[in-house]
DNA sequence: TTGTATGCGTTATCAG
DNA sequence: CTGATAACGCATACAA
């Protein structure tokens, strides 16, 4: 086996329990021998072995994440914040994939619970009140980021953007560039956070700013690129008067939309606005640009990590805290200006 | 505390020993008692403590994973794969994150020797001869996927694409489709696998086709987009006579020089012809679309943990092996065909 | 301040 | 086939 604190201790010539205090400062120890015990520590590469301290502690330094999709830029970003506290604070982050299947994130979480992970940050995990009611259950404190629970009361922490002011102000972008025949490319209907609320955002921007908006302005997507392509089609077949702009929930769609108007003889922006939502390196990638909301994915990461780490050193569950990240929206090129007095 | 095995084996009128054995089907145990045993398991809900099983077989299932960015899409496709096979297998994934610095792999690799992963596999990450001693040295085996040590005696196993022949193809396809006055735009001149072997294979290709390529046409990158603007931007600059079509080493560079093509005047495919590498999504989602070389990460992580799995299997710390995943050209709309008798 | 001794939950060895 | 019991490496309550 590899050396362990014992072989420190006798080649220190001092007590296990006193190796154990300077590595872990948990008691005062006389300089002297925190001195020969740091010397002998670095000279035999000691390094503890996480299971026999994770058994006398019952603890770890491992936090668990829960995806749906590695590769969703929006998720890997979001990963990317909460691995850059994690690290700071000594802990490594065990990433699980649930390909958005409910059996799987449970199997996941209990998993988790094997691994007696110390925490755990559910990133655009649909959740509702019975999988609260679950999680609740678990052996570690859980925050959701990205996404939040469509439970009516709030316990589990949640660190996410104003899914309804950013689709507010996305609303706002447009109007102030003349648009008011808008599209809405939304999510999936089932989809809590980014589904339901961002539509909710839409109608009550559409309301206060007296928007009339068809009911065939308004497409259900995924999400994704083909998803986007083919909302703008159907927008362009069931409406005989088209909208100036479309606003899509995510760049994804919103490039597919852009794509989908081109093939419908569209080009944007000089015959249809389109903007996009998340701000999304794609967005920048491509001709034109898109206009966007920014929602800042590795700020939202490395804050839902730092609540997490708040409730571990508090030893709360949950506290129901709910944290908004605020969003920006972003002015590129795929959004003209239709005033009439400006072009 | 949560249930135990003592818990069990009480409940179950037998020895812990007994309940082991059902637990990991180490040795026979009459059908009579293995009943009973799974029952109280199932009743009590009980879930071995990982800490205590690895602490008395030293072993975890738990395998490494180091990157140098998560938010990559190629590194996250990659990572997609590697996880989906370790799920299969029961084990999940500790994804650690080095930012390119040298000095954090070190650290993540020993950290990862204390949290005893079974194995780890290191994705994109530049490893020359003195690395490749140190990790030999750890306790687990390592396998290397997308990214090949620059030691010339290959120790570690890798699985990789043939970053020499991928490159030979794309600038076949140019060449094939009327293209002889072909600029690169490479990766980094300090990266071995995908920075020198790829300039390797475009020497080569330009060499077996007889293609005069001045040395004004290749300039280095480093996968950007930014990088592909401005290796654009610098091979119109610096030549009198532009090339007729441009490889990128990455479809984001590909992007980028999409990009600054346009803003040199220059519309893609009619003035200038432009190909990518990789097949991101991305590739798809431009206007024209990338014709690319398509590599499949997701089946090079699947290959590469089945790979390390072998290894942890046989217990073997590295055999050398070398395996390739076989890349394919894709043709899109980024290239044009300037064949004279075809358009 | 320091040392001793025990427990943490499993696996594995060795008798039975 | 089954059951005691000794590791495994560390933390910590208790003594000194």
């Amino acid at each position: 086996m590899s050396v362990t604190i014992d072989d420190i201790a006798k080649e220190a010539k001092v007590s296990t329990a006193t190796v154990s205090r300077v590595i872990n400062g948990s008691k005062a120890v006389s300089p002297e021998l925190t001195r020969r015990v740091l010397e002998v520590i670095e000279r035999k590469r000691f390094k503890p072995n996480s299971f026999a301290r994770g058994l006398a502690t019952d603890k770890s330094s491992i936090i668990g994440v829960i995806v749906a999709d590695i590769s969703n830029p929006v998720i890997s970003t979001t990963i990317k914040g909460i691995n850059h506290v994690a690290q700071q604070k000594g802990y490594t982050v065990l990433v699980c994939e649930s390909d958005g299947d409910g059996r799987k994130e449970q199997m996941l979480l209990e998993r988790l619970e094997e691994q007696k992970a110390s925490g755990v940050i559910l990133a655009g995990m649909n959740v509702d009140h019975s999988r609260v009611e679950k999680m609740l259950d678990m052996d570690f404190p859980i925050v959701m980021v990205t996404q939040q629970s469509s439970d009516g009361c709030i316990t589990i922490n949640t660190v996410i953007h104003d899914n309804i002011q950013a689709i507010i102000d996305a609303v706002s972008f447009l109007y102030d560039n003349g648009h008011t025949r808008i599209g809405f490319i939304c999510g999936p209907e089932n989809d809590y956070s980014s589904g339901i609320r961002r539509l909710e955002g839409f109608r009550m921007a559409a309301d206060s700013l007296g928007l009339d908006i068809p009911s065939s302005y308004i497409v259900h997507g995924d999400f994704s690129y083909e998803s986007g392509r083919e909302c703008m089609t159907r927008i362009f077949e069931e409406n005989t008067r088209m909208p100036t702009a479309v606003l899509a929930c995510s760049d994804l769609m919103a490039a597919g939309a852009v794509s989908g108007a081109a093939s419908l003889g569209l080009s944007v922006p000089q015959d249809l606005s389109i903007m996009g939502f998340d701000d999304t390196d794609l967005a920048r990638y491509l001709n034109p640009s898109l206009s966007t909301v920014r929602i800042p994915y590795f700020e939202e990461g490395s804050k839902a990590a730092e609540e997490l780490f708040a409730l571990m050193e508090s030893g709360e569950k949950a506290t129901g805290k709910l944290v908004f990240i605020p969003h920006k929206v972003i002015r590129r090129f795929s959004v003209r200006n239709i005033k009439t007095h400006d072009s």
